[in-house]
RNA sequence: GGGCGGUUAGCUCAGCUGGCAGAGCGGCGGCUUUACAAGCCGUAGGUCGCAGGUUCAAUCCCUGCACCGCCCACCA
């Protein structure tokens, strides 16, 4: 099998298909196996996916994998929410552009068309999370709305009504003039906006002249039922007890003394609207007032208001009042003033307080349960510190208003009779009256907030309220991964509701990553169009390419900036990974196919040379870094591990060490090994790299062939993970020669160096690539010499060398260039090359950092308190390093002094 | 008004329990080296926001300040 160039688009496909058809999503029920779970966050289904879906489910994806390779039984549950108000605005919006409404077509209309409309996203959606290449288990696939999820909703709702912990009543909500529906508490954004605070005259009744009030809405002024003073305030005391005559309307109202009222702020009098204003309302209560609201549901004013502002919306109904009060003369001043204003999260609109009938879960006791979760541990938050954003929120918890006056979403299971005023609650449907038999039963009208059914997600999904085996095996999840920015509508709600229920916390662990934002630093939006469509960046760069830019940006809980070009580089990384196997492809075809054909021997009947063990010692190193982020949810640190760990060292040097080896020149051994080596540590790498690209990993992994030439049966994706145990066993199986792993390692880097620093002399002194320059190497240490003289051939063919010359002394230096490294110096042989000036410039750069360095180290090693106090390996440490840096520098001027003068 | 996070190279960002400041992109110089120009080799560039404190030692811990961002919040 050979590799053409590298092209996401010819192989994703089709390795996503082979998932399917072999059924790997799937967990392996009966195994016994550790269970590991992640249940998807629902995406609503409101069109398509966003590129932070797209993040969202890369670290789902990459945790399910690498779970999976880790030998535990892996079930990623995914589907869709019905995301009551977002999903009916859309529709409502397509309504309209045809000309038509819901109220229009009716309820039953709209909701078919609204299925249609789920329909649609609903594919959409799936069709991009494959394409991502998610391993969800679509067998399990569920839907808010569901048959077996809405009755969870059901059993839910009445449980909580018969433990009193949900409630019916009038009070005063935020409602949206934009939805025509009360919202929640969350589902309000509050912004800063520069207003201003008018002051009117309201005349005294008894004419004995009037009292200023001051107000940010002057269109309420219309619902006033009283004007309050605090009970201290001695500009007013005189005043209470009596009435005024509202303006425009004629009404006469009390004054009333009420200590919420703040004698220093405007003129320390308010006016009091009971029907529009939530703390008007408290104190509307309090003092016994009537509360008139003067506004229908759309925000335009009602018929509790003289006629001529009727019909008027609220902001003109403003503009009109203050107009006319002032006309009056009653307007005493305008003062410009800033605050925060409420607005509906869907429509934009500005959130109008309004008195009405609605459905509130009574939530303090279940927060309670969801605090001691996370306080105990039981619920690990990732990062830590969103703890404390969690307790902030969990101990002011307010009452939660569940019902919504739209069509979209489950309906509230509660029956009214008209006969006998019977309130039924039921999870079953009711067609007669419990109470007198009667049979005009009108089901309650509104349906339940859409956070209501994905609060019971981890458990809905396992069928719920039936004992599944699902729910016995993998309730509680492993781990919930979103974006903090849902930490209160969504995870704490399913941390109470699942504490509730399952007497059992949802989920072990909850990851929370942040939001995405663009090259600039801002954030990503639909409204902005900074945002790159994953689907598009799937198809400009693979959805592995994306996949490892998304995973390297993650640090939990921190913002990502994803500019394309990071998108276009770790597509580039991905190819470098594709040459590299194509080449040790070349080799194990080519030497199949030779005179005496050998396939690629198993690793452990070779004779791995030094820079065999080295790089196996390396991959084990990374593999259990890796893993250790892993755990850690640090996927930036492994992505970085990786991306390190394959191309600069595999690629850099590995691969290019092996050529000689390869060829043939050193021998049948070192071939065999070199080849063994080559093949064992792409596969392992590929493993590796699996969970964060698994297309590629995947592709690479069949074109591999096995040790006897024979192509790849397994998926890679059931392939073990590699762990650094699996080193310690190859010892055990190859031999002693794993017993040096550390000195081979500390030499290969040596002659890292040395080829390293032959090759900067010769860059610095501008010689030509190709031109071989004798090079003599001094050193004083033995090792270092037999290292690089028994790997000679590679030194001299990496480092463009000559001849290379081993001396312990070395007087004659002119028309040399010279390079200094860890233990050793070398020589090159550059007479009549050298660029005197530029080599005295460089060596004098290099003199100053030792300088530099050196005075450090001696000034912290010349501290008796450093000495004493410091851990003996640190001082042990940086003894050493002085003494090195000291005979390097003494190098350095050595070759400074000899350069022949300018 | 309360709370949380951030401030590190030209840009976007890493930096675990304090012990030599890193990556990618961009810049500069050089390469048609038989896996890869989506590449290779070399290289420049940082008082880690400011001021104190703790410590032998602070980008890291503590305090204060300055900006930036976010969340929560019923002063009309």
């Amino acid at each position: 099998m050979s590799l053409d160039r590298y092209d996401p688009a010819a192989i994703e496909l089709k390795w996503y298909r082979y998932w399917l058809d072999r059924n790997l999503f799937a967990p392996a029920m009966g195994s016994g196996q550790e269970p590991f779970c992640i249940v998807i966050p629902p995406p609503n289904v409101t069109g398509s996916l966003h590129m932070g879906h797209a993040w969202d489910n890369t670290v789902q994806d990459i945790l399910i994998r690498w779970a999976r390779m880790e030998g535990k039984n892996a079930l990623w549950i995914p589907g869709t929410d019905h995301a009551g108000i977002a999903t009916q605005w859309m529709v409502e919006k397509l309504l309209r552009e045809r000309g038509t409404t819901k109220e229009a077509i009716g309820r039953e209309a709209f909701l078919k068309r609204t299925w249609e409309f789920k329909e649609e996203s609903h594919g959409t959606i799936v069709g991009q999370l494959k394409r991502l290449g998610v391993s969800t288990d679509w067998s399990r696939e569920r839907f808010t709305l569901d048959e077996g999820l809405s009755r969870a909703v059901r059993r839910v709702f009445v449980t909580l009504y018969r433990q009193g912990l949900i409630y019916r009543d009038l009070r005063m909500v935020n409602w949206s003039p934009g939805l025509l529906s009360a919202i929640s508490d969350l589902e309000v954004e509050h912004r800063d906006v520069d207003g201003h605070l008018w002051h009117f005259r309201y005349p005294l009744a008894d004419g004995s002249g009037h009292v200023v009030v001051a107000t940010t809405r002057p269109e309420t002024m219309l619902g006033d039922t009283a004007v309050a003073v605090h009970p201290d305030d001695a500009r007013y005391r005189a005043l209470v007890g009596k009435t005024v005559r509202l303006p425009l309307v004629g009404r006469e109202i009390p004054i009333v003394a009420d200590a919420y009222v703040d004698p220093k702020f405007g003129s320390g009098a308010v006016k009091i609207t009971p029907g529009h204003d939530p703390n008007d309302f408290e104190l509307g209560k309090r003092h016994g007032l009537p509360v008139i609201t003067v506004m229908n549901e759309d925000a335009s004013l009602n018929d509790e208001v003289p006629p001529p502002y009727r019909g008027l919306d609220r902001f003109e109904a403003r503009k009109r009042v203050v107009a006319d009060l002032k006309a009056a003369g009653l307007l005493e001043k305008v003062e410009p003033h800033k605050h925060a204003l409420g607005y509906c999260q869907r429509s934009g609109q500005v959130v109008e307080p309004r008195v009405s009938t609605q459905w509130f879960v009574r939530i303090k006791p279940l927060a309670e349960k969801a605090v001691a979760a996370v306080e105990d541990g039981r619920i690990r938050m990732v990062p830590d510190y969103q703890k404390k954003v969690f307790f902030e929120w969990m101990n002011n918890i307010q009452d939660w208003c569940i019902s919504r006056q739209l069509w979209w979403g489950h309906r509230i299971p509660v029956w009214y009779c008209d006969a006998c005023g019977a309130v039924i609650v039921s999870e079953t449907d009711v067609s007669a009256c419990t109470q007198c038999g009667g049979g005009s039963l009108r089901m309650d009208e509104d349906v339940l907030d859409t956070w209501f059914s994905s609060g019971l997600w981890p458990f809905s999904t396992m069928g719920w309220p039936e004992d599944t085996e699902d729910l016995r095996t993998f309730y509680p999840t492993a781990v919930l991964v979103t974006g903090y920015d849902i930490l209160f509508f969504w995870v704490a709600r399913m941390a109470m509701l699942g504490l509730w229920f399952m007497g059992r916390e949802p989920f072990h662990e909850v990851l929370l990553h942040g939001l995405l934002r663009d090259q600039y630093g801002e954030k990503m939006s639909k409204t902005k169009g900074n945002g790159l469509d994953p689907l598009e960046m799937i198809d400009r760069y693979g959805a592995d390419a994306l996949r490892f830019t998304l995973a390297a940006g993650t640090v939990p809980g921190r913002d990502m900036s994803l500019p394309e070009a990071s998108i276009e580089g770790n597509r580039n990384f991905i190819n470098k990974v594709w040459n590299a196997t194509r080449f040790v492809l070349g080799h194990v075809e080519r030497l199949r196919s030779a005179e005496r054909p050998q396939p690629v021997a198993a690793l452990e009947s070779v004779k791995p040379g030094r820079f065999e063990r080295w790089i196996l010692a390396r991959l084990y190193q990374v593999a259990e870094e890796v893993r250790g982020y892993l755990e850690q949810r640090r996927l930036n640190e492994a992505c970085r591990v990786l991306y390190g760990f394959v191309w600069h060292e595999f690629c850099d040097w590995y691969v290019e060490i092996t050529k000689p080896a390869l060829m043939g020149e050193l021998g049948p051994d070192a071939q065999q090994a070199a080849l063994a080596t080559l093949h064992h540590v792409l596969g392992e790498a590929l493993k590796l790299l699996h969970p964060v690209m698994p297309f590629v990993s995947e592709e690479l992994w069949h074109a591999l062939p096995g040790h006897g030439g024979e192509a790849r049966a397994d998926s890679i994706m059931i392939q073990p993970y590699p762990r650094g145990e699996h080193l310690a066993a190859l010892q055990r199986k190859a031999g002693a020669w794993g017993r040096e792993l550390d000195s081979t390692v500390r030499e290969a880097q040596q002659i890292i160096d040395v080829i390293q620093t032959v090759r900067t002399v010769r860059g610095e002194s501008g010689v030509k690539p190709r031109q071989k320059i004798d090079v003599t190497l001094l050193t004083g240490d033995p090792a270092l010499r037999r290292a690089v003289e028994s790997e000679q051939p590679m030194v001299v063919t990496l480092g463009g060398i000559g001849r290379l010359d081993f001396v312990a002394s070395f007087s004659e230096r002119e028309g040399y260039g010279h390079g200094v490294g860890n233990g050793f110096e070398a020589f090159l042989a550059l007479a009549g090359q050298i660029d005197v000036d530029a080599e005295r410039q460089r060596i004098g750069r290099e003199v100053e950092k030792t300088e530099a360095r050196i005075r450090q180290l001696s000034g912290k090693l010349e501290n008796p308190a450093f000495r004493d106090k410091a851990p003996p390996a640190v001082v042990a440490k940086s003894r050493e390093e002085l003494s090195a840096l000291q005979s390097q520098l003494a190098k350095l001027n050595e070759s400074l002094t000899q350069l022949p003068a300018s």
